[in-house]
DNA sequence: AAGTCGGGGGG
DNA sequence: CCCCCAGACTT
């Protein structure tokens, strides 16, 4: 298979190559080759839009120039940085990372594909896209724009979600990495996948540099690929969210440092619909006094496996509960960093 | 190989 | 609603 499929996208490069130069995107990250930078925009495009990831990265850099100030940076500063952009591991190993490379790879960003690999947080795809962008090493990077634009081009109808299937295609590719434009040549295949071999919808096809030797449009089967998995059901769960608020602070608790939203603020919750005096009842047992109920509100917020369907009651208690750490508006809104499900509360305060 | 881990933009 | 996004990590 990984024969066929390089002698099929053999003419890919030159194609790209020239077509890139006309149409690549101004992005931020694209105005540099520093590693720091580029590692930095690969992490928060993981499974991130470049859209949602532009402003992210702009603050970012501009809060942490470098890796040694990444690396001696208080979690609360990163978390804040990174509020409401997602999968916060990244965040948490970006730090780890950066970490290693001042204390093993004195300060220096690594400069081989292994090296680059053995970071937290970076896999195959990151560990290419850094490689080939930063170092012009002829590392591809295989994420969903690449499958899409690789499998449409052979007609390859092979399930792209197995290790295996990835392997073939980014050994295929590795091996018709131009000399001297490997980064650009990895940047080539994601703006194609990214701007005209579309998902969600008909691709652009008669703009694509590849028209001519694509498979699939000459087969008319760009919608059937690439082929995915079935996706599982979605859980559905219904939560009872409190908004506290005593002498001019809110309540918040720690989220455990395992699971959704490891280690991340919330706002106490638990699990089930509430009525309004079945949470009275359970702020009373809590060892809250007799509590005011102010308003209520119900949100929905969809995880990728999970969608909480909540209802929240904002108390004004009289006394406070040491399990709770009890912050001032100011601080929740300009010091920590709190996940967007229960940001869409906030307005009640 | 299958599950887990956020959030949002667009059909 | 549904799709899937410049994926990585754990089990």
């Amino acid at each position: 298979m990984e024969e066929t499929i390089k002698k099929q996208i053999a003419r890919l490069p030159e194609a790209l190559l020239a077509w890139y130069e006309k149409n690549a995107r101004p992005l931020p990250w694209r105005e540099t080759t520093d590693p720091y930078r580029v590692w930095l925009s690969e992490i928060m495009l993981q499974q991130t839009r470049v859209e949602a990831v532009k402003q992210y990265y702009t603050r970012f850099l501009n809060d942490l120039p470098t890796i040694s100030a990444l690396a001696a940076a208080p979690d609360d500063q990163l978390f804040k940085l990174w509020e409401g952009l997602g999968y916060y591991t990244r965040a948490k190993n970006l730090k780890k990372a950066a970490i290693t490379i001042v204390e093993k790879f004195g300060g220096v960003f690594p400069q081989t594909y292994e090296d680059i690999l053995s970071l937290p947080g970076v896999g195959d795809y990151t560990a290419g896209a850094v490689a080939s962008i930063c170092f012009n090493l002829p590392t591809p990077a295989v994420d969903g724009n690449v499958l899409r634009v690789v499998t449409r081009i052979t007609e390859l109808f092979a399930p792209i979600h197995q290790p295996a299937v990835k392997k073939e295609i980014s050994r295929a590719l590795a091996a018709c990495y131009p000399k001297g434009r490997c980064g650009d040549f990895t940047q080539s295949l994601m703006e194609l996948g990214a701007t005209v071999c579309i998902p969600n919808g008909a691709p652009n096809c008669s703009v694509c540099p590849a028209n001519g030797f694509c498979r699939a449009h000459a087969n008319g089967t760009q919608l059937a690929l690439p082929v995915r998995p079935a996706k599982a059901a979605r859980k559905k769960e219904k939560r009872t969210v409190f908004l506290l608020k005593c002498g001019g602070k809110i309540a918040l608790n720690k989220r455990p440092e395992q699971g959704l939203l490891a280690g991340m603020w919330e706002l106490p919750n638990v699990l089930g619909a509430l009525t309004v005096n079945q949470a009275a009842s359970m702020l009373e047992e809590e060892g809250f006094a007799p509590a005011n109920i102010l308003q209520s509100a119900k949100r929905k917020h969809i995880f990728t496996h999970i969608e909480w369907d909540m209802t929240c009651y904002c108390f004004r208690v009289k006394n406070n509960v040491n399990s709770l750490i009890w912050v001032t508006q100011d601080q929740l809104l300009n010091e920590i960093a709190l996940p967007t499900a229960f940001k869409k509360f906030l307005e009640l305060i």
